[in-house]
DNA sequence: TGTATCTATTTGTATAGACAAAAGCGGGGA
DNA sequence: TCCCCGCTTTTGTCTATACAAATAGATACA
């Protein structure tokens, strides 16, 4: 048995979708389809307040309710940890920490990432393969002010990204995807050639404006790509469990 | 002044993102909120409800609601069309057909594209520059059956992912992104060196489970990149007017 | 003609109350 | 011990009503 406002939702969503109400359409008053759906304004309203929270209607008092313009331009994309991703495929994940050193933030990259200089941080290099395969480098940097207990951990059982999503609340995430070539360091490790085209992705996470983490992570672009669905009802929620209990 | 189930939905958000209420904490019960903000029970379910829907907190009858771990991995990127991008960041578009062509679908076409062989498609090939020079390589199919008047459309006003944004409704869509070497074709549209990296958008556009359009869009990769930022509360939804309605 | 004001329409918010549905929990009986 | 049943808690849905806020359009007026 599925609920008053739920059908709505789905009645109203198909006809947008499907073009029958196309952008601009004047929907029906909340009056209206009180009448046709025998039920009270409430009810109608909350489907309604639904449709305008995912952006699909636009509605303003006086005037009416109206099918938003198409936002084919925004599209969430799956954008994960590496060890997440592979176990979710099924495929077999490997790491290995290259380098880690802690050091204070020199001018060129405090300004990168809009922290002052000298700021003390970890420096981590740390390759992933899956399957045996490597198939990603990992640059990254922790700012030890923000992240004090990473100045003693090993990441020899957690990857660095997995501990820190754990580990630290974030409040803004911000990614870049590029194309770069391969350089000779880079090249060798990923086991690929010299220029090879590879897939960057780009990763800074906040916490209240102050800088958390800053990482790259460089696949080789044979064996990797990002990719995406969307479907105009479903923006980005997902079932979960709470995690064990109260705390 | 702002409303009560809006104060109750960022008071709680701050709590969320702050971290201050880790994943899996148990939030207050509505009738302890009722109390705390001395308003009606819908009020505070509007506002937990407004949370679940972005998918901050799980809500379970009986056990209470949870905040949901923390989903990094779900990013809004824009994606957008290239010359909607170009004006928006206030630079000069323009772009030329290399090719317009009716076909009929190859098996290895056909299979790609999950649509039955032998079917109508227009294969478009486009130039796009950004300030006078060559920005990306287009390279369409659009379905014929789906779109009958791009058979008569010559596209040369408006840029064919414009002209279809604009036409034809969809319901689903599909991006991936890859980093390819330049063969020796596009490093002469592109006005760059043979391998280098560049970054492919791949889009395919249904409309209720048949294809519409697909297409590649390939950047030269030192003169673009794709950026998305990503805030808790910010799924995605942005401020739009109605048309026709000026303001 | 232009401007200020009023009015009607439509959405936004809030309330109190009612019952339903899910599910943990404990008690009673086999 | 194990299972079924009913109790309780918590969220889900719905109603009827009320008033507030925004604003387009009509009207009155200068």
């Amino acid at each position: 048995m599925i609920s008053i406002h739920r059908r709505i939702f789905e009645d109203l969503e198909a006809l947008i979708v499907s073009g029958a109400w196309p952008p601009g359409y004047r929907i029906p008053i909340e009056h209206e389809l009180v009448q046709q759906y025998q039920c009270s304004r409430m009810t109608v309203n909350k489907a309604l307040s639904a449709l305008a929270g995912r952006g699909m209607i636009i509605r303003r008092r006086k005037v009416g309710s109206f099918v938003a313009s198409r936002q084919i331009e925004r599209t969430v994309m799956d954008i994960q940890d590496i060890s997440t991703e592979a176990e979710l495929a099924g495929h077999d994940h490997s790491y290995r920490i290259l380098m880690r050193k802690i050091e204070t933030l020199d001018s060129a990259t405090a300004a990168q990432l809009g922290e002052p200089m000298g700021a003390q941080i970890l420096r981590l290099h740390c390759l992933h393969a899956v399957d045996g395969k490597p198939n990603a480098l990992e640059r990254r940097i922790i700012m030890l002010a923000m992240v004090p207990s990473a100045r003693t951990e090993n990441f020899a059982s957690v990857p660095p990204g997995k501990w820190l999503l754990d580990m630290v609340p974030w409040s803004k995430a911000r990614h870049v995807i590029r194309a770069v070539s391969a350089d000779a360091a880079m090249a060798r490790l990923l086991e690929t050639e010299r220029g090879a085209a590879c897939l960057t992705l780009i990763r800074q996470t906040w916490q209240s404006s102050r800088t958390v983490t800053y990482v790259e992570i460089i696949h080789p672009g044979d064996r990797f790509q990002f990719a995406g669905d969307f479907h105009p009802s479903e923006r980005g929620v997902m079932d979960q469990l709470p995690r064990g209990s109260a705390s």
